[in-house]
DNA sequence: CCAAAAGTGTTCACCGTACACCCATGA
DNA sequence: TCATGGGTGTACGGTGAACACTTTTGG
């Protein structure tokens, strides 16, 4: 019961007479590399589980909501900007890390890859790396749940929302939009059917363009008919 | 930046060097009372907001998940317990408390009337109530947002989980739980294509038993058929 | 001319929806 | 006998699923 603040060592304001656990956010950052569902992970240099991989994320600090802060810990960790994120889970169980009572606010994130492929290792990571989903390294702290979760509610929301838009390029073709459905649901869809619902709902527009691809017909390029983000398609 | 604490008070063990906001749970329940969809709150007796009505809900102990302490504080502010609860969303913006920064887990929860029926204030509220929720008086903090989330993902919930049968007693007829469902969503349903439907999903298992009415047919009682948390249909 | 992906319609089964009447009871 | 909710079946339309061949290109 001693193990974390009760109260503030700052002075001036009120505060609670209450414990004051650490707070994080985590973030599961996906994105669509040679057909595979990838997940970008840093390695920790520090203990607990120095040399395990772990999600980007930090503390989150006293004048910033969880979003930002989330958004602030992927830019410092791998410098990743400007990706979809949405809230997923709160981890809180007591002993999820060794030292003190740390909750993690945990995010998914979406990004096509030219968005990521400039990802680097910040100052706190030994290193960063992209790990397919079905070949996750060891992992610190449950991040192992919170990626189960996170894959869990990506593919669920693959059936009623336009999410799968938020890993795609500005233009892409309707080829391309399939075999990523495929990738997250991990498993083939026909391509009528898939055309003809696209098309029925109204979720891209033709730009008029073609992509010419060695030995292959061109494809019609597409962009998202909501620009930004919609998620219910209904 | 200095209105949360920066570090333990508490010593012995090793914390991280950052800030440590306040973690509170909340909780929101619903029963339904009367054909309407009631929920419980307290009113607070001290500042902030007091004399408004807020979600019950507290401080998060060291020891304790998130999930014992959404129970334990609704047992202590309202005496009830035995609830069926489900995370909701983690409200973390900086100013949504005045005093110092809070961070607030939100739960939902739903059970029957007559296991919420004796509710009553504990020692930190002043007073305690059921509102209506199309009637809500004036609420403390961002509770208004809480409940209109909590709302939306119940509603939700119905569609394509067996949510609704948290708030079943454990006999009821087929027409009681039509009335459920009508009074969450807010729309009539079709009587025949409802029984259908429970019915062909296995959703009820006869008891064999007739509830007696004044002045009505006798009805058939029926109880859930997954006795626990069932939570998808397909 | 061959490989490789692009592009295109129809049929069928099933499910959700709309819809109306008799029944059993207590007052 | 009347008011009240309990209880039952069918017909239709729309949606999702299965299914194969031609086109265009570069090598």
């Amino acid at each position: 019961m001693n193990d974390t603040s009760k109260g503030p060592s700052s002075a001036g304001r009120y505060c609670y007479p209450h414990p004051h656990p650490a707070v994080t956010t985590d973030i599961a950052l996906f994105t669509i590399r040679d057909g595979r569902l990838e997940i970008l992970l840093v390695r920790r240099a520090a203990p607990p589980h120095a040399g395990a991989w772990a999600l980007p994320g930090g503390f989150v600090e006293p004048d910033e909501c969880l979003e930002d802060c989330a958004l602030r810990e992927l830019a410092e960790e791998t410098g990743v900007k400007g990706v979809y994120l949405e809230q997923l889970y709160t981890f809180g169980d007591p002993r999820r890390d060794p030292r003190e009572r740390v909750i993690s606010v945990a995010y998914y994130a979406l990004a096509p890859l030219q968005r990521v492929a400039g990802a680097v290792a910040g100052s706190d990571a030994a290193a960063l790396a992209w790990f397919a989903v079905d070949a996750l390294p060891e992992l610190a702290f449950d991040h192992g749940a919170v990626i189960a979760r996170a894959l869990e509610r990506l593919r669920a929301k693959l059936d009623y929302s336009t999410i799968a838009f938020q890993v795609m390029p500005r233009k892409f073709t309707l080829g391309e939009l399939q075999e990523v459905y495929e990738t997250i649901l991990g498993e083939a869809l026909d391509k009528r059917n898939f055309r003809k619902r696209v098309q029925a709902f109204g979720l891209v527009h033709p730009l008029g363009e073609m992509r010419r691809a060695a030995g292959r017909r061109p494809a019609a390029l597409y962009r998202a008919a909501h620009p930004e983000r919609v998620d219910i398609i209904k």
